[in-house]
DNA sequence: CCCTGATTCGC
DNA sequence: GCGAATCAGG
C-alpha cells in the first residue's frame, strides 16, 4: 500500500480529530499502526497526548500537573481551542471538565448532529427524546448550560457507516470543511470524520469560545453533584473497535 | 497483559 | 520515505 493522496488526507483529519492509530490503521486498512504514526510524524501532524512525552517533562517545571486534563477546556475536535480560562474559572461553578472518555486519548466531543444530515438510508431510529433538556445554569455568552448527558438523544447510535468512499463534493460544498474554520466559526463537528458529509457547525461563535452558543451548552456542562452522574457518552469515530 | 504514541534505524 | 522494532507511560 501507498500513500496516495485520499487516503494521506484521511489520515490527516482522523488524527486531527483525535481517532488513535490504531483506529486510523484500521480504517485505512493495509498498513499498520506504526506505518500511521511514523506517517504522521513525517507529514509534521504530531503533538498529540502520548501516554509517554505526557509525562515527561523537565525537573524544573513546576507543573501543578493534576488538573492538567481534568481541567481543561472541554473536547476540542481539532487544533487547539483557545481556552477560555480567564471568563469561565471565574464564576462560582467553572466550565466542568467535559464528559471525559477514557484516560489516554483525548477524544474529541461527541459529535452526533442533532440534526442528521441528509442520511438517504437512515431508518428512522426515533430517538425518544424530547427536546426539553434540563437547564442548569447559564454560562458567559448566555449560552444555557445542561445537565450532564441530558443533552437531546445523548448520542445517535453512531450512524450507519457509509460504505460510500467515492464521493467527491456534492452536498458537502457547502457545508464547513476543516479549512474553512477560524476563530470566528463554530468548531464542534458534525458527523464523523473521514465520512463523506463529516463538517463542522460553521456558526458564529459565542465570543471567546470555539463554539457558538448552542455547542457551548453541551460543551461545558453544570457539573453535578457526585453520585448521581450520568455514564459518559460514547466515543466518536463510531464503531472503533470491533472485536 | 492490554492499550497508547514516540523514536530509532535498516531498508 | 517507509514501517517494523523497540521504547516507555497508563
Amino acid at each position: 500500500m501507498s500513500w496516495t493522496e485520499e487516503r494521506i488526507e484521511k489520515l490527516t483529519k482522523m488524527w486531527e480529530g483525535g481517532a488513535t492509530a490504531s483506529q486510523i490503521a484500521e480504517e485505512l486498512g493495509g498498513v499498520s499502526r506504526n506505518a500511521v504514526i511514523g506517517k504522521a510524524h513525517r507529514l509534521g501532524l504530531k503533538a498529540r497526548p502520548s501516554p509517554v512525552k505526557a509525562a515527561e517533562r523537565s525537573e524544573d517545571e513546576a507543573p501543578a500537573p493534576k488538573p492538567a486534563r481534568a481541567a481543561a477546556p472541554p473536547p476540542p475536535p481539532a487544533e487547539p481551542a483557545p481556552a477560555p480560562a480567564s471568563q469561565a474559572a471565574a464564576p462560582s461553578a467553572a466550565p466542568t471538565p467535559p464528559p471525559a472518555p477514557r484516560a489516554a486519548p483525548v477524544a474529541p466531543p461527541p459529535p452526533a448532529a442533532p440534526v442528521q444530515a441528509a442520511a438517504p438510508a437512515a431508518p428512522s431510529d426515533a430517538p425518544p427524546a424530547p427536546p426539553a433538556p434540563r437547564i442548569v445554569s447559564v454560562g458567559p455568552g448566555g449560552f444555557l448550560r445542561q445537565g450532564p448527558g441530558e443533552q437531546q438523544a445523548p448520542i445517535p447510535p453512531a450512524p450507519p457507516r457509509r460504505l460510500v468512499p467515492a464521493k467527491p463534493s456534492p452536498e458537502i460544498a457547502d457545508k464547513t470543511s476543516l479549512l474553512d474554520l477560524n476563530d470566528r466559526i463554530c468548531r464542534w463537528p458534525m458527523g464523523h470524520p473521514g465520512e463523506p458529509d463529516f463538517h463542522f457547525c460553521g456558526d458564529k461563535v459565542n465570543p471567546g469560545f470555539p463554539y457558538c452558543v448552542e455547542h457551548c451548552g453541551r460543551a461545558y456542562q453544570a457539573q453535578l453533584p457526585r453520585g448521581h452522574r450520568r455514564p459518559p457518552p460514547p466515543l466518536p469515530f463510531g464503531n472503533p473497535r470491533v472485536r
